[in-house]
DNA sequence: CATGAATGAGCTTTCATTCAT
DNA sequence: AATGAATGAAAGCTCATTCAT
C-alpha cells in the first residue's frame, strides 16, 4: 500500500510557492526551499531540473490550481447572479488570502529567465488566462439567456472583466495593505460593470 | 559654462531605464549600464548609491515623464470627447512605442528588493497612480457638467478605468508579441465603459 | 548452482573499464557505471570501497589481463624472430583495438587521487611494466644466444624498448586519430631498433 | 612609465603551473591558485574566461618556454655531438628540476575537457612536439653531414627519439621517486640509439 | 544481498562595490 | 570628477556515499 513514494514533489512545490512568491525568482534561494520543504538541497534536484524548471512548474500547480477552484466555485452557483457574484467574489477572496502569491503568479510573465522557460511560462499563463475567460464568457451567455446581458462580444468582454477583477483586487490588496478602506468597493465595481459611465 | 553639470545623471538614467526594462533588475548589470552611457563603471556611484538607488531614480524619472506627458496630452485637448480619448490614445501608443519599459514600470513593485527601496518604489508608483486617477477624474468631472456622464464616484470610477487601461494594454501588447489581431478593440473597450454590459 | 557468485564484480569492472577510460577518473560517475553494469548504484558499493578503490582493482584487473594475454603470445611464438615481432604487433592490436584504454591505462599514474590509492596504482603499474620489462628481456636473451642480439644489458634495453613500443603505439594512435599515414612505420621502427642510427 | 598594467596573468599563470600539475585539472581549485597567485578568486577571471581557459594558457605558456629553452640549448651548441647530447641533456634536466610539470604536460591531452578546449589543447601540444621533432631533425641533418647517421628517415627517426628521450625521462623520475640507481644510464640509451641491438 | 532516494560538501562562476590613481 | 582593476560574498548545481527498506 505504499503511496508516497518519491512523494516529495508537492512539498516541494509547496516550499517554492512560498519562497518564490515572498522573495521573487532571483532573490530566492534553492537553499532556503530545501529547508523550508524539510529536505536537503540536493533532493530538489532529483524531482527538479533545475531552478528554472522548479519555477515554471511552481507556477503551473498554483495555475492548474487556481483555475479548478474557480471553476468549482462557479459550477456550484445557480443561474447568472449567483454565479457572476461568484465569480467576483472568488477573486477578492484569492487575494485576501494570499495577496502576494496572486499578485506574483500574473505577473510572473515579467521575470527575465531563459528565453526558453520564458516561453513555457508565458504559456501557462496564457492558458490559464485563456480557460478563466472562457468560464466568464460562459457566465455572460448564461446572463445573454435571462435577459440580463446586452448583445455584446463575449470573449472581448470577459477579456476586460478578468483585467478589471485582477487589476480591482490588487488595488484591494494595496489598500489593505496601506489599511486605507475599500468598503462597498464590488457594489460599485458591480455597478460599474453593468450600467457602465455613460 | 556651467551648463551640462549633472548631465550625466541624465545619461545614465537613459541608459539605466534601456538595460532595466530589457533585462530586469536583477538580470541587469551595473557594467552594461555604465557602458551604454559611455562612462566608466565606478562613475555611477558618483551620482548614485548603488544599483537599488538607481533603480529607484529610474522609475522615479520615467513615471515623472509619463505623468508630465499624460497631463499635456489632456491639457490640450477640449471637451470630454476629445480629453477622454486621448487619455485611452495616449495609452494605446504608450504601449506601442515602449511595450517591455510600460509593463515593466507598472510592474516594477513586483521586484524583491531591500524593504527601504522596496516602499519608496511602491511609494513613487502610488503617487503616479493617484495623480493619473486625479486627471480621469478630473475628465470625468468635465464629462458630468457636459451631461455625458452619469452621477458616478468619480475617484473609484476612475481608479477603475486606470486598471481596465493598463490591463487592456497589457493585452494588447501580449497579442501583438502573438500577432494576433486586436483591431476595434478600443471601440469596443469604449462602448463598454459607457454602457455597461446590462 | 553456485558458479557465478561474485559475477557482477567482473560486471562492474567491465563497465568501469569503459566509462572510466572514455570519460576520465573525475567525471566519470558511479551512476553511469552502475547503470551499464545493469545494477543498481549501492550494489557497487557492495563490492568495492569506493570509486578510488573500484578505480584500483579495474587499472589492476586489465593490467593483469594485459600481463597474461603478452605472455601467451610471446610464449606461443618461436625463436626470437618470431618473438619479437609478435611482442611488437602485440602492442598495436592493442592500440587498434582500444586506443583509448590502452593510452589510459598507462598514463592512469597521473590521475590525482588520494595518496593512499595513488601509491597503490603506480605499484601496479610499475609491476605489470617489470613482468613486461621481464618478458621482453627474455626475448632479447633468447636473440643472444641465436646471435641476432650483441652484448647488452638486457633490463635496461628491455626498458627501453617498452617506452619506445607504447611511446610509438600513442603516436600511432594520435596518427590514427588524425587520418595520417603511418604505413611501413612498424618497419622502420624495427630497423631503428636493431641497426640504431649511426 | 607605468609596465605593470594589468600585469598579474604572468603570476597567475605561474600559479595555476604549480597547482594543475601537483594536483591534476579536477582536483585543482581556483581558491588555491588565486592564493598562491596572491589575488583574490574574482581576479582570476579578469584574466581568464573560466578554468579551462586557464588550462590552456596554462600547458601553451610552458609549451611555449619548453620549446623556446630547448631551441636555445640546441643552437648554441656547435657540431652534431653537442648539439645531440645538449639535446638529450635538457630533457634530463629538464625532467630533474620539475618531474611533476614535465610529465603532466605531455600527458595533459588525457584529461577529460570540453571538446573545444580539448581540441585546442591538443592543437599546442601537437605543435611543440612538431617543432622538438622539428629541432632534433636539424640535428640528425647534421649528423649526416658530418657522416656520424647513416641514411635514415630523419622525420620518423627523430619521433621515435622523442618518444624514447621522454619515456625514459619519465623512467628516470619514477626510478628517482623510488631512490632507485640510474647512473650511466645516459650513456647506454645513447650507445642504444646510435649502435642498436643488433 | 540489492536498491535508489536522499543527502550536503564542495566546486565554479558572477557581479555589485570599493578605492588607489 | 572619473576610472576600472581588484575583490569576495553568495548562489546553483553535481555526485559519491549512505542507509532504510
Amino acid at each position: 500500500m505504499a503511496t508516497n513514494q518519491r512523494g516529495k514533489e508537492k512539498e516541494i512545490l509547496k516550499a517554492a510557492t512560498i519562497v518564490f512568491s515572498d522573495k521573487g525568482f532571483h532573490n530566492a534561494n534553492m537553499g532556503e526551499i530545501a529547508q523550508r520543504a524539510g529536505i536537503g538541497k540536493g533532493t530538489i534536484y532529483e524531482y527538479f531540473k533545475n531552478k528554472e524548471d522548479l519555477f515554471f512548474q511552481m507556477v503551473d500547480f498554483n495555475l492548474e490550481h487556481y483555475i479548478a477552484s474557480l471553476n468549482d466555485r462557479v459550477q456550484s452557483a445557480v443561474g447568472f447572479d449567483e454565479k457572476f457574484h461568484g465569480f467576483i467574489d472568488f477573486h477578492y477572496e484569492l487575494v485576501n488570502r494570499n495577496m502576494k502569491l496572486a499578485d506574483f503568479l500574473f505577473k510572473s510573465e515579467q521575470i527575465s529567465l531563459k528565453a526558453e522557460t520564458k516561453k513555457k511560462v508565458a504559456d501557462v499563463l496564457f492558458n490559464a488566462r485563456a480557460r478563466a475567460v472562457g468560464i466568464i464568457a460562459d457566465i455572460l451567455r448564461i446572463g445573454q439567456q435571462e435577459g440580463k446581458i446586452r448583445d455584446i462580444d463575449r470573449e472581448f468582454t470577459a477579456d476586460i472583466l478578468i483585467n478589471m477583477i485582477l487589476g480591482c483586487c490588487g488595488r484591494h490588496a494595496t489598500r489593505k495593505q496601506r489599511d486605507e478602506g475599500f468598503a462597498l468597493e464590488k457594489e460599485k465595481l458591480m455597478s460599474m460593470i453593468m450600467e457602465g459611465i455613460g
